[in-house]
DNA sequence: TCAATCCGTATC
DNA sequence: ATACGGATTGAC
């Protein structure tokens, strides 16, 4: 008998069943592998997850109808975690399971043997061109921690051979007082779990690979996961750089599904050990981790969009504590949940003593609101306040490249009514109206329809004029305001990973400023009030975040280094910029949290969909003691005007969003319905045709977080097994709260 | 009293 | 989807 793992995602189904295996089917039926079953009739998939002797179920057993493939794809940890993260997000397995496993590919699994050696072009290459390092250090540094005593992670006597000689890391990581206890940690398979304050300018790459290469060195595994494709080649070169020998692999989502599944077979068969990746790749069956980490953690690209919608930072949370090994979490600037994590005790921070950061950060200052405030300013060169003006000049004087931070991408993203004010609105979709550079009338960014003849929907006037200014007419901007400079542009489909050492002005949207060799003589941080004000939970986190992440791409103040931010110096964010005080903003902002009981200081959820099916799931769901439900209420649609938003900037691709086409994708992410439903039927009954929607929020204490998700759980559960009508979607820890 | 049929529910 | 059990119905 096998107990199987049926990918069928009905919550009243979220459990394991039993089934006859052949004679034949024996051997390769092994746990993990795939198999075809006979569910209610049909054919479907799922996973043996072990052979029994006997079952509970008293009817009678049905057989496995054939094993897919001997290789076992799923490993005992993956699927004890598969069913955590689908208890802890009040999914199915079988959702979990399909973003853990990629879809077979027959060819793959012949070929994985012969490849597996040449496992990263890059890697090869980097690795070819970089020298040498010296030896000794990381040896050094870690023994000398470990005699010292860290407050943060206690010194163990070490139970792994010192590691061999012949290229050592780690040495940077002595700037962080806590840092080479840390690698001691994981180099000892010690279950430190750390928060990790990168310094400005850091090669934050080069750290994670310092730390995976611990865990190579004892023969052991890692997992690091990064936000984007432009992050995670900066991380494989950096780990081609001191692995030598050990080979490493990158898993990203564009991947083909025969090169997905190739490098998937080469994690699980443990012929690669070091793994890196996006958010996806949290599942990676890594053999033997020692070491899970992940970079940015604020950055929304880590929140995984299917369902049930699993955080990238809390799966490596989950695993880190399921098998007991380190865990870094890092990043310039520092999220509440992190910050949670510190708060109690659950893991240690790494950060830099004050002296470390005088000499690492550039000088920065704010600007105050006059400058670079949308619409007053998109005339003149008003953008442009005295101090950045000069902060720019001085950088290109010295020859060095001038970073500009715009919220925004293309031209003139948002208009308004040129006498009231109003957002001026796509009259077909209610989508933002927005101009591109050169003439012509303006065009709706999610339908794409040409506006020709505007008229105000509140006041009927007929004239517009600009709200915010994107990264394009920025570089027009910043290309008059230093004639004969280069002025580079980095956002929407073109990011550059890099840019050339030498004079040059680089306007890039948040998320897309290129690196460069020797970093920025100066960074100026435009419409930092736009990005603060938007209606959003995390707003101010998020803000600090791209700035730092920014700011961190400047030379030190001592080689002179400087930021100046366009916003309100007397500003909490502001003030946490300029200090270099991310966890005192975190812990701020982690007040506020629980203050408004909002997460991660209480447990979320939210319950939205169809007006009838949602009022009837809350008749049903059990909340828990000292819970409480806020709404339901209706959601507005469409979507409702916008400032600056957060996943169009950067100009990358998730899936469902056409990265290069910009309004198309986003009209269908945020509206929940394409543009192609409501073309015929212009104006307020379009909305109505698919009835109201309602969106109600439950909160519970995190103690109280397990009876929440089970409640829900058994909220989806009925309503699957009564075939209920309507939808209705629910997310833990929702991404978006507002 | 028993078969034919309907309906709800479980799905191994 | 399909299979099954229990309830319901209608013929004898």
């Amino acid at each position: 008998m096998a107990r199987v793992a049926v990918e069928v995602s009905h919550a009243h189904l979220d459990r394991l069943f039993d089934y006859l295996v052949d004679e034949r089917d024996s051997a390769p039926a092994r746990p993990g592998v795939r198999v075809r079953v006979r569910f209610s009739g049909r054919l479907v998939g799922g996973y043996v997850l072990a052979r029994l002797g006997e079952t509970e179920h008293q009817g009678r057993l049905g057989y496995v109808e054939r094993v897919v493939s001997p290789e076992p794809v799923l490993t005992a940890e993956v699927a004890d975690l598969a069913r955590a993260v689908a208890d802890r997000y009040a999914g199915t397995i079988a959702d979990v399971l399909r973003l853990a496993v990629p879809p077979r590919h027959a060819k793959a699994e012949g070929a994985v043997a012969e490849s597996a050696l040449a496992v990263s072009a890059v890697a090869e290459s980097a690795a070819a061109e970089s020298g040498a390092p010296e030896s000794g250090a990381l040896e050094s540094a870690i023994t000398e921690s470990v005699a010292a005593e860290s407050e943060s992670f206690r010194a163990a006597e070490s139970t792994v051979p010192a590691p061999s000689p012949g290229g050592a890391v780690g040495q940077a990581w002595v700037r962080y007082p806590a840092g080479p206890a840390f690698l001691a940690a994981v180099r000892d398979r010690r279950p430190a779990r750390a928060v990790w304050q990168a310094l400005p300018g850091e090669d934050w790459p080069a750290r994670l690979a310092d730390a995976a290469a611990v865990a190579a060195r004892a023969g052991r595994g890692a997992l690091i996961i990064v936000p984007d494709a432009r992050d995670l080649h900066r991380l494989d070169v950096a780990l081609a750089a001191v692995l030598d020998g050990h080979p490493h692999i990158t898993l990203a989502a564009d991947l083909g599904p025969a090169e997905r599944y190739r490098r998937f077979l080469s994690i699980r068969r443990g012929t690669v050990k070091i793994v890196a990746g996006t958010r996806a790749a949290v599942f990676a069956p890594v053999a033997d981790l020692d070491l899970v980490a992940v970079f940015d953690d604020g950055d929304d690209l880590l929140a995984e969009p299917r369902a049930p919608y699993p955080h990238a930072r809390e799966v490596l949370m989950m695993r880190s504590a399921a098998l007991s090994c380190a865990l870094l979490v890092g990043g310039f600037a520092r999220t509440a949940e992190a910050q949670l994590m510190l708060d109690t005790g659950w893991a240690h921070p790494i950060t830099a003593e004050r002296a470390g950061l005088r000499a690492a950060a550039p000088r920065i200052e704010a600007a105050g609101d006059d400058f670079a405030t949308g619409a007053t300013s998109a005339a003149a060169n008003a953008r442009l306040s005295p101090a950045a003006f000069a902060a720019g000049r001085a950088a290109l004087d010295g020859g060095s490249p001038v970073l500009v931070q715009v919220p925004r991408r293309g031209y003139l993203p948002t208009v308004a009514c040129a006498r009231c004010r109003r957002q001026a609105l796509c009259r077909r979709c209610r989508g933002p109206l927005a101009l591109t550079a050169g003439a012509g009338p303006p065009s709706c960014r999610w339908c794409g329809v040409p506006e020709a003849h505007f008229r105000c929907a509140a006041c009927g006037f007929g004239n517009i004029r600009a709200m915010t200014v994107g990264s394009a007419r920025t570089a027009e901007e910043f290309g008059r305001a230093f004639p004969g400079v280069t002025v580079i542009s980095s956002a929407g489909s073109k990011v550059l990973a890099t840019i050339p050492q030498g004079p040059a002005v680089v306007v890039a949207t948040p998320g897309a400023e290129p690196v460069v060799e020797g970093g920025y003589g100066a960074a100026l941080l435009l419409d930092g009030s736009a990005m603060l004000a938007r209606p959003d939970l995390r707003a101010a986190e998020e803000t600090l975040r791209r700035w730092m992440a920014a700011a961190a791409l400047v030379r030190p103040a001592g080689e002179g280094g400087r930021v100046v931010v366009g916003a309100d110096g007397s500003l909490p964010t502001v003030q946490a910029l300029v200090r270099w005080d991310p966890g005192g903003h975190a812990a701020r902002e982690l007040a506020a949290r629980r203050e408004l009981e909002f997460p991660p200081a209480v447990a979320m959820a939210s319950i939205e969909g169809d007006a009838p099916a949602v009022l009837a799931a809350l008749d049903i769901l059990a909340v828990p003691p000292d819970g409480e439900l806020l709404g339901p209420v209706e959601l507005e649609e469409p979507a409702r005007a916008e400032a600056p938003d957060s996943a169009a900037v950067k100009g990358r691709t998730r899936s469902g969003r056409a990265g290069s086409t910009g309004g198309r994708g986003d009209a269908i992410d945020r509206a929940g319905h394409g543009p192609v439903g409501d073309l015929d039927g212009a104006g307020p009954g379009a909305a109505e045709r698919s009835g109201p929607r309602l969106r109600a929020l439950v909160r519970a204490p995190l103690s109280q977080r397990k009876a929440l998700c089970a409640a829900l759980h058994a909220v989806a559960s009925s309503r699957s097994a009564r075939k209920e009508s309507g939808s209705v979607r629910i997310r833990v820890d929702p991404a978006d709260l507002f």
